[in-house]
RNA sequence: CGCGGGGUGGAGCAGUUCGGUAGCUCGCUGGGCUCAUAACCCAGAGGUCGCAGGUUCAAAUCCUGUCCCCGCUACCA
């Protein structure tokens, strides 16, 4: 049985991660997560993209080598944050790791070899002050260099090309067999209508600058750094060295990515792997822009908000709940610190950690912190319990639907608060005799086994506020620790013992200042 | 120009597939409770569903037109 696979982009390392590469990095985690609770074999993996011509010239600004520059940003910026944000990675690649590069080379030298690669010329707009090519796209209205502002001259480089253009008829095929390989549905139309267009082959190398791979066979142009990159997803995991870790891993069930990079993932990376006749990927999974102040995110404005910022101010854990619940994966969302202080306030603190406070305080004030034993089940919440369980893991685990399955745990808990206010346990306990004592016993130990449950379905996405919750339920010690503890059986009533030990512990969400 | 997404009470969204009392969360107003993190519960105010036509007994939901916002239009990673 192939091991579930998820992966995230592999960054740039240009500049520092910011919001937007956080949030991609927080639902592959998640979701990594949800999987190895269902008791399956996992592997998640991220890293990050170290050739090609912005950084080198940004070391070079720098006054380093470009590796040096890589090598800076790995160990001081990207590598940290994800240490930081709890990033349950099992491997980090770098493209510029022997493990990479030479088996970059061996991919496409055996791609020429087939014939699927040739001898060209491309033909592209050249500004002469950057001594680059541009991208058609990038260029201002009557073809200016948009960093000069002067007109681009179109100039020739001989170059060696990948026959893309053979593949739309198969890649439409694919599509059309795998309707979810490709999501959301807005995504997947977009690459539809795209390919159906029409695709012309891929320039794969570069002559005019030299920090990425050699091309094998032609050791003046380096290979486009693309390339280079879709296949970390590959070499990572063993292929051309490992063949028993590649057997068992490959290929990816999701590919997660920014929307900007959702071609790459969709059109060329498979059709690379038809070229080399490789499994292809489950599904690729494109999530929306984060907005700020209601404008995309730019450089100016990613700048202004780093993700630490925020984990100073609401912890990390409601870091990695904010993002997934506000936004529906896959669309674009507006974020602003309003929108978290007010979910923070409301969900977090008012619903979900008042009530484990209120549990706890109830089960030691009325009976001395052992929980109790029910006297019978109450199936308006076992059967509550059940369902958000079956539809959480439906949402997150199936769907990659953060947003849903978060609010379906999320309504879990109103109801077991509303439960409580139903019950009124408060004055229930001021009757003493034996009736009296069982009733409270149940409505208490109610609450306690629906948060044992919570505890499971949020362990994925808030990892340390949910382990706090598991050791002030007392659950540790009978049912082991938390990460081991299954979706499946999240829902199965009565797990949590009688006589465990509850403690209140300490303010899961403690009140912000404002 | 072409393609895709979106315009629903103050904010963020659901509902539009298979037309039939406009729903949720937050915020706001009034009341209640007291186990709890000034938390929790109840009630209420607030929307002619971008605009204009059309089909229909009936349209947020179907049709036509129109305005506005956002993204894509490839070798920028």
């Amino acid at each position: 049985m192939a091991a579930y696979y998820v992966t995230t982009p592999i960054y740039y390392v240009n500049d520092a991660p910011h919001l937007g590469h956080a949030y991609t990095t927080v639902a592959g985690d998640v979701l990594t997560r949800w999987h190895r609770q269902r008791g399956e074999d996992v592997w998640f993996l991220t890293g990050t993209d170290e050739h090609g011509q912005k950084i080198m010239r940004t070391a070079d600004a720098n006054g380093v080598t470009p590796q040096e520059w890589a090598d800076k940003l790995v160990a001081e910026a990207w590598r940290p944050l994800w240490e930081h944000l709890e990033i349950a990675n099992d491997d980090f690649i770098r493209t510029t790791e022997p493990r990479h590069t030479q088996r970059v080379q061996e991919f496409v030298q055996d791609l020429y070899d087939k014939g699927e690669i040739y001898k060209g010329s491309y033909t592209g707009p050249y500004c002469v002050g950057c001594e680059e090519f541009k991208s058609p796209g990038e260029l201002l209205e009557g073809d200016l260099c948009p960093i000069h502002k002067r007109p681009v001259e179109w100039l020739e480089e001989d170059n060696y090309f990948f026959k893309l253009s053979e593949y739309g008829p198969r890649l439409l095929e694919f599509y059309e067999n795998n309707p979810t390989f490709i999501q959301p549905a807005s995504a997947r139309n977009e690459v539809v209508q795209f390919v159906k267009s029409g695709l012309q082959d891929l320039s794969i190398s570069r002559s005019s600058f030299d920090w990425g791979i050699p091309i094998p066979w032609d050791g003046k142009h380096v290979i486009y750094v693309w390339v280079d990159a879709l296949l970390n997803y590959a070499t990572a995991v063993g292929y051309g060295s490992d063949q028993e870790k590649f057997d068992r891993v490959w290929p990816a069930d999701v590919h997660l990515v920014g929307k900007d990079i959702l071609r790459f993932h969709a059109v060329i990376w498979p059709a690379m792997l038809m070229a080399q006749g490789l499994p292809l990927p489950g599904r690729v999974f494109a999530n929306g822009w984060l907005m700020v102040g209601g404008e995309k995110m730019s450089k100016s404005n990613l700048t202004g908000i780093s993700p630490r910022q925020l984990t100073e101010h609401f912890g990390v854990d409601a870091y990695r709940y904010y993002f997934l619940r506000a936004i529906p994966f896959g669309q674009d969302g507006s974020f602003s610190w309003e929108d978290f202080s007010a979910r923070y306030t409301s969900e977090l603190a008012n619903d979900f950690g008042n009530l484990a406070s209120r549990v706890a305080a109830m089960v030691g004030k009325y009976f001395d912190g052992k929980l109790p034993a029910p006297a019978a089940e109450t199936p308006e919440i076992s059967g509550a319990l059940a369902t958000a369980v079956t539809n959480a893991d439906r949402a997150i685990g199936d769907d990659l639907d953060f947003a849903g399955g978060l609010a379906h745990i999320f309504d879990f808990v109103r109801k077991v608060n509303l439960y409580l206010s139903e019950q009124e346990p408060w004055k229930v306990a001021k009757d003493d005799s034996p009736e009296g004592r069982a009733k409270l016993a149940t409505i208490l130990y109610t609450a306690a086994e629906a948060l044992r449950g919570v505890a499971v379905l949020l362990n994925p996405v808030m990892p340390a506020t949910a382990e706090k919750l598991w050791v002030s339920l007392g659950a540790e010690e009978h049912l082991g620790p938390l990460a081991k503890q299954r979706i499946a059986e999240a829902g199965t009533w009565g797990r949590l013992p009688e006589g465990a030990t509850v403690t209140k512990g300490e303010i899961l969400f403690p009140r912000l200042e404002s």
